[in-house]
DNA sequence: CTTTTAATGTAATATCGTAACAGTTTAACT
DNA sequence: AGTTAAACTGTTACGATATTACATTAAAAG
C-alpha cells in the first residue's frame, strides 16, 4: 500500500508575480535573525532580495552584478560572504550541479532541501519530500553510514515546460 | 511492511588493496570501448588508472599532476577531456559538492549513482539505493516533473570513522 | 567608555573549467 | 594502397568560480 500524504512541491509558475514572496523572504529573515542575535546587514538584506527576485538561479557574480549600490563594483567576496551567511541562516540554498543559489520557497519549515531543476526554462523548484529525506536516511544507515546533510538535485523537465511541447 | 532486499551499498575498507579492482576497472573500460567501437586511448586509460588507484575524491588538477608522461605537464583540457568522455562511458562519477571525481564501484551493473561522502577520511562510497532512486522518482512525476537525472550526495560520518572515534 | 567581537574594504591570488584552432592519427571506403 | 571523413591531440589563451590575508570600521558586551 503506497503512502499517499500530498508532497509540499513548490514550482513557480510562469505568471506568478512575486514581490510578495520576496517582500516575506526578507521579513522571515530580519525576524530570524532578531531571534538568533545574527545582524541583517545591508548587504545581506541586498543579496537576498536579488536572489528571491528571481526563481531561476544565480551565479554568485551575476549577483555581484546587482550589487553596484553607488555605482562601484564590489569585490566577489562580499557575494560570498552574504550568500554564506544566508544559506547558514536558510533562506539561501546552493545548486551545487550549477555552481548557482537560489531563494528557499518553504521558509520556516522544517525540510531538507530536495531541487527539481528545469533544464528547458531554468526556473528551479523544490520537491521536499519527507519520503524521499527518511528513506535516503534509512538506507543510509542501514548501510553503515551516519548522515549529516542530504544534497539531492533532480535535473528534467517541468510541468509547464512539458505541456508546451 | 518495510521492503528488505540487501542494498547495494560499497564502502572501501581501510586496509583493503585495490589493484585488483583497480584492473578490474580498466579491464571492463576497455571492454565496453570494445563493444561500442570507441577508443580507450592512451590519456583515458591513464586517468582512469589515477582516479581508479584513489577511493578518494581527485580534483581535474590532482589528475593532471599525475599525468606528467614525459615531464611534460599538460594542459588541463586534456584531463577535462578524458574525463568527460570517461563519465559518458560510465567508470567515473563526478561529486557536485566537491568538484571531484571517483571511479565507480559498481561497474556494469544499471544503477543511478548515490553517493556516501566522510567528511572524516574523505573516503568516497555508493549507496546504490533502487529504493531511493524510485522514491524520487515517483515524488517528483506526481509533482509534475519529468526526471531526466537524478543526483543524490550524502555527506556524513564512515562506519570505521565512527568506530575509531 | 573600553574591550572584544563581528562585519567591511581591498587587493591579490587560487582553483576550476572551456573556447578556438591547427595538426595528427585512426577508421572506413573505394 | 590511397583517399576521405571522423575522432583525437597539442597548444594557447581565457573565462568562471572562489578564497586568503590583512588592515579598518562598526556594533555589542562588559
Amino acid at each position: 500500500m503506497e503512502d499517499m500524504e500530498a508532497l509540499p512541491v513548490r514550482f513557480p509558475s510562469r505568471q506568478h508575480n512575486h514581490s510578495s514572496c520576496v517582500n516575506k523572504l526578507l521579513g522571515d529573515a530580519e525576524e530570524e535573525c532578531r531571534r538568533q542575535k545574527l545582524r541583517f546587514t545591508e548587504h545581506r538584506r541586498k543579496v537576498l532580495e536579488i536572489i528571491a527576485s528571481s526563481h531561476k538561479p544565480l551565479g554568485a557574480y551575476d549577483i555581484l552584478e546587482q550589487m553596484n549600490f553607488s555605482g562601484r563594483r564590489q569585490a566577489p567576496v562580499v557575494a560570498y560572504r552574504a550568500l554564506d551567511f544566508l544559506i547558514n541562516l536558510g533562506p539561501v540554498h546552493r545548486l551545487n550541479s550549477l555552481n548557482a543559489f537560489v531563494a528557499c520557497m518553504t521558509v520556516g519549515e522544517d525540510h531538507t532541501a530536495q531541487f527539481l531543476i528545469c533544464r528547458q526554462c531554468k526556473n528551479v523548484g523544490e520537491l521536499n519530500s519527507n519520503r524521499v529525506s527518511e528513506r535516503i536516511e534509512k538506507d543510509a544507515v542501514e548501510a553503515g553510514f551516519q548522515v549529516d546533510q542530504q544534497l539531492v538535485e533532480i535535473i528534467g523537465i517541468c510541468y509547464e515546460c512539458a505541456e508546451s511541447g
